[in-house]
DNA sequence: AACATGATAAACT
DNA sequence: GTTTATCATGTTC
């Protein structure tokens, strides 16, 4: 067990964007079925509970599939889009406040091997993990990592040895939610600048 | 009916 | 190499 995993207080603060801009440069770490796979997140999207409308709690909308945006954070908030694809958000704040950090880009760093062979790739690109469904996909997120904390042994977010300056930091507009209003041009995506690995974005 | 997307193919530059 | 179009596939409210 590493020494540098993000402990229960990371998650609990109230700023999610903050929260967001802090995570890039961390390192998101899976064990499944013995095999580690590891890489460092390049790219956030933060999700500000009832009042955005691009959240799935907004409104405080609760639902099967929102409850566990409700909970404290520091656990998962995985879930099922466009009929194949799972998605791995944060939850943060405390219990009762639906806030989420969705990682939406990863680069991959240890366990290329096993990230390959999920993806069915031969080769390292960047098409590896730079988009939410593919790095879930390569870690081996599915369903069943609902809820779970990221502060087992299972699942979890470590501190790197990568120094991110306030420069480095670029944000710009949520992907994909353009139904969301005035919300979807909030500036809540935070990434890093010129990492290959950033998603590409569909104009 | 819509969805916090990815893979592929075809037509560009 | 890049942009644009299309489809896959099933849960959610």
């Amino acid at each position: 067990m590493p020494e540098n995993k993000l402990p229960l207080t990371f998650y609990l603060r109230d700023d999610v964007t903050q929260i967001a801009r802090e995570l890039l440069g961390k390192r998101l770490v899976t064990l499944k079925d013995g095999v580690l796979t590891a890489g460092i997140i390049v790219e956030t999207e933060a999700y500000g509970g009832i009042t955005d409308r691009a959240s799935h709690a907004f409104n405080g909308l609760h639902s099967a599939r929102t409850r566990v945006l409700y909970s404290q954070g520091g656990i998962a908030y995985v879930y099922f889009i466009y009929g194949m694809h799972y998605m791995l958000n944060v939850v943060t704040g405390k219990e009762g406040v639906p806030d989420a950090v969705l990682i939406r880009a990863i680069e991959p760093q240890t366990g290329v091997e096993a990230m390959l062979e999920r993806r069915n790739m031969k080769k390292l690109q960047p098409a590896l993990t730079n988009g939410p469904a593919k790095l879930t996909r390569a870690l081996g997120i599915d369903l069943e990592w609902n809820g779970y904390p990221f502060t087992g042994n299972k699942l979890w977010i470590e501190d790197f040895k990568r120094e991110v300056r306030e420069s480095e930091i670029v944000s710009g507009p949520r992907i994909g939610v353009d139904y969301a209003g005035v919300d979807a041009r909030r500036p809540w995506r935070f990434w890093i600048k010129e990492n290959p690995f950033v998603s590409k974005t569909r104009s």
